[in-house]
DNA sequence: GTATCTGCAAAAGATTTGCAGCAAG
DNA sequence: CTTGCTGCAAATCTTTTGCAGATAC
């Protein structure tokens, strides 16, 4: 994401926003607005509104998606358009990202069953990584 | 739900926990701590607090289930096992229940994929139902 | 210059909790 | 009579908002 960029999407482009959407673009995983705060903080001088109010403008312009997990907390991450679901471990909090989205077609026969016109969906998997699988068997 | 089988789970049988386990038995869809609440109210004396400890207690209990959706309010729903998911339209709100689950055989593929043990997923459409495309195409 | 962005502190909305009193078993 | 349930009000947590000052263009 550049000027120009912003720039069409008539948005400024600001260091604050700039730092943000680096760390967002550096990231394999979605994140909080707490996550990007904390790492932009290191960075430059940050508060809450803003990181809240960029996002939610980027999230506007479909430049970031966002999510809200059942933590109860949201969760942004750049829209690369080959969107991706996650597996989180309910003991150590892990995040695997599934590569293939296997809802394209059924949306299709949903659309066919109900009428609706599909514009999006979530899903979220939960289960126990490996590591804590094993680390529960040797108690 | 009957005083015996509350007993067997440790939960005392109480008049509260009576009317709101009817009222989730009588429903067809989810619904939130604000639908319990207003509507035992019309039977007997309700607080907030009686209404989101009860939920709790039989969720854990798994007598009920909850889960978070994305317009960011936890819905409860008793656990009938053969769990269903929704489509909500993002115009009028509107929810209809989806009849199969597609997600068992895709979570074995997981397991054997990525060694997790799934325990459980949550999966939300949303998308604009019949009626309100109708009424956007008559504008 | 002026529209937009930022920071602070205060507000909001959903849910949780401490504590004292009450009811079920 | 003891353990667990309830009500109230206050607290919590994440996110949003009003307003005054700052910055991009």
């Amino acid at each position: 994401m550049n000027r120009e960029m912003m720039k069409s999407l008539n948005l400024k482009y600001t260091k604050k926003r700039e730092v943000i959407l680096k760390i967002l673009e550096q990231s394999n995983t979605p994140m909080t607005a707490e996550d990007i705060f904390t790492l932009t903080s290191k960075e430059l001088h940050m508060s809450f509104s803003t990181v809240y109010r960029s996002l939610s403008a980027l999230t506007e312009k479909n430049v970031i998606m966002k999510e809200l997990r059942q933590d109860g907390k949201t969760y942004f991450q750049i829209n690369s358009h080959n969107h991706k679901h996650h597996i989180i471990c309910t003991v150590c909090g892990e995040v695997t990202p599934i590569d293939q989205c296997p809802l394209h077609e059924l949306e299709n026969k949903l659309t066919q069953q109900t009428g609706y016109q599909i514009t999006g969906h979530n899903l979220e998997f939960c289960g126990i990584c490996p590591k804590c699988s094993k680390q529960a068997h040797n108690k």
